[in-house]
RNA sequence: GGUCUCGUGGUGAAGUUGGAGUUCACGCCGGCCUGUCAAGCCGGAGGUCGCGGGUUCGAGUCCCGUCGGGACCGCCA
């Protein structure tokens, strides 16, 4: 139907005799003996020059045929890529008519309201971001496919109807016909498969897989999303590590050309220590400074005695944050749980300023001043608490001060390694809890501390974080039965409800498990931040909004009751 | 479940101490126009100010409720 596309035609055609197909995206009328319609395709838009009348108007389909000829002098529009060519004696068929846009097919609509983005997606996705983003997510698949093809993964596709886990995310469920009563969930992830394949000799297995949780929605996450799941066999966690870089870095430059540097690790211990969480962005400084030893021996009741007290220098901002401001820190800081924050201020002499300065010793504000390198004009933030609660909340304050948003470069690719085994104490059973999920394998270094500190032990489980967002984890499972049982009895799980709710999944590890490990991440997220978006729905072709609705199809919908019949199932009224 | 925020012709905005659905830009329809390019000039149509109550002589504006969008917290082993 057509020799060209429209954003290819260039000084290299002229002459030529192309046909091209595409909508209308402007028409600009000099009475009725000339025209000009610019012709829009995925590739770009083209100046069509019509010497007779035509009834063509915004987003008529249309196949024009004519010949590629220079501008005239003076008439080249560098605005465009094709701007230097038009295509002449124009012969023009009319495709199809079409009433006029909702919104302008350009980036105008970027400040459409984006539920009406969302209910004419077909005519959003028209528009070049969108093609430009759906584009980029190909890239990312393929180049994720080839180089995990390239490394001896075989591509295996597991059951998206399986049965429902008791932990983890909420799921979906989807009700049995043939046995009313009982339901399939829809996988929160393949976990359970991709280990079982391991179990079957697959080796290395890759797929890239519709996951799906029913969790509320955010700017990052999705009902459904998808990820690069993988798993490994008689592998340690460096060739994993290895594996996973490979395809991020292969995914990264096949998007923006550039071949990204090796992906650095830092451990758990050191993100929090100074970033103050486990997903560290490394774009920006004002790290937390370590300031315990200072106060040792200080007089001030609420630095006295604390565990942990460390400090971030947010530069030049004294003056900016007003007693508002740095009541609202405050705040925040509290609602985190911290006991407070103390703010101080350096003057244009040097010295500090604050509510709390007369507490402080010459030397200790010596030191502070030192050891925090603060200069006239700098705000200084401290909290003194637990270690976590420090970390935490001085992590929250770096973030909410300094950080750019998601999609702004560089790109900050940092493997977190070394989590915790156990995080936290489950309120009801008072026993750890799992810091990934149970079957991450203990570090072999911290064995001996198991049953005598269970809370100090870390795993083999890491991340895989990229400008503050976390784009997957994985983790060296356990293979061994004996082990398992020892994470159990850790978390306070007997033989019995081990069995009861992992059997399915503990009795293939009896039949000769390899050693093995794996990971996943979010292909979603790692579109949005290389397309420079910062937020998934726009690398989606049609996504949900935060409320989990459709604008454009209105799912979810009601159930006919003929339906619901057959599947046994009756709806309650609405709750009051 | 919670906090914050937004909702005004098709789209984006403005709307003052509460005083007539007022305004601006784009789009749309009609007319003029032979080198424009997110064309220009002239004219026109188009809105139950998300919805429901309340206060008031009078509500886009104030109050209460509700629905919808977004950001975040909880949640996402």
């Amino acid at each position: 139907m057509r020799t060209h596309m429209c954003g290819e035609i260039g000084t290299s055609d002229i002459g030529q005799t192309v046909t091209v197909c595409g909508w209308v995206a402007k028409r600009r009328e000099h009475g009725d003996k000339l025209a000009f319609v610019d012709l829009r395709d995925y590739s770009g838009i083209v100046q069509c020059v019509i010497d007779n009348a035509v009834d063509v108007r915004s987003e008529y389909v249309v196949k024009i045929t004519g010949v590629v000829r220079p501008r005239p002098e003076g008439t080249v529009n560098v605005n465009l890529s094709t701007g230097e060519v038009e295509i002449g004696e124009c012969l023009v068929e009319v495709l199809r008519s079409a009433e006029p846009p909702p919104f302008p097919v350009d980036a105008r609509a970027d400040d459409v309201d984006e539920n009406v983005r969302l209910q004419y997606r077909y005519i959003d996705i028209r528009r070049e971001r969108m093609q430009k983003n759906l584009r980029t997510r190909a890239k990312v698949n393929s180049a994720v496919r080839t180089a995990m093809e390239s490394q001896g993964f075989v591509e295996v596709e597991t059951p998206m109807l399986v049965p429902s886990t008791p932990e983890g995310a909420r799921e979906f469920l989807v009700p049995s016909r043939k046995e009313p009563g009982s339901f399939y969930a829809l996988p929160q992830s393949p976990q359970l498969f991709k280990q079982l394949l391991m179990v079957a000799g697959i080796d290395r297995y890759y797929q890239i897989a519709r996951c799906l949780r029913d969790e509320d929605l955010r700017a990052d996450r999705q009902y459904e999303f998808m990820q690069l799941d993988a798993e490994m066999s008689f592998v340690n966690q460096v060739d994993v590590l290895a594996a996973i870089s490979a395809a991020v870095i292969a995914a990264a430059e096949s998007v923006t050309g550039v071949k990204p540097d090796p992906i650095q690790q830092i451990t758990w211990r050191e993100a929090m220590e100074r970033f103050g969480v486990d997903k560290p962005d490394l774009r920006f400084g004002m790290e937390l400074t370590e300031l315990t030893a200072i106060f040792s021996s200080t007089e001030f009741k609420a630095f006295a005695g604390a565990e942990s007290i460390k400090g971030i220098r947010v530069e030049g901002k004294a003056e900016e944050f007003g007693r508002n401001k740095l009541d609202a820190l405050t705040d925040r800081a509290k609602k985190m749980g911290a006991k407070g924050l103390v703010w101080l201020k350096v003057t244009t002499d040097g010295t500090l300023e604050s509510p709390v300065v007369k507490f402080l010793s010459a030397d200790e504000q010596s030191q502070l001043i030192s050891t925090l390198q603060a200069k006239a004009g700098d705000l200084l933030l401290i909290v003194a608490d637990k270690w976590s609660m420090t970390c935490e909340v001085l992590g929250t304050l770096r973030n909410d001060l300094g950080r750019p948003p998601v999609h702004q470069g560089p790109y900050r690719y940092v493997w977190v390694t070394e989590f915790p085994l156990f995080v936290g104490v489950d309120k009801e059973t008072g026993q750890p809890k799992p810091g990934h999920h149970p079957f991450c394998q203990p570090h072999p270094d911290d064995l001996d501390k198991f049953e005598s500190d269970p809370m100090s032990v870390r795993s083999l489980a890491y991340d895989l974080v990229l400008n503050g967002w976390e784009l997957g984890s994985g983790s060296i499972r356990i293979h061994e039965p004996e082990m398992q049982r020892r994470v159990f009895t850790a978390l306070g799980i007997s033989e019995d409800e081990a069995n009861r709710k992992f059997g399915f999944f503990l009795k293939p590890f009896t039949y000769g498990a390899p050693p093995h490990g794996g990971f996943a991440f979010g292909l979603d997220r790692l579109v949005a931040i290389l397309a420079g978006e910062e937020n998934i729905r726009e690398v989606i072709a049609f996504p949900k909004t935060q409320s989990g609705q459709d604008p454009m199809t209105n799912a979810p919908t009601r159930a006919e009751n003929k339906q619901l019949d057959e599947l046994g199932i009756r709806v309650l009224p609405p709750k009051v």
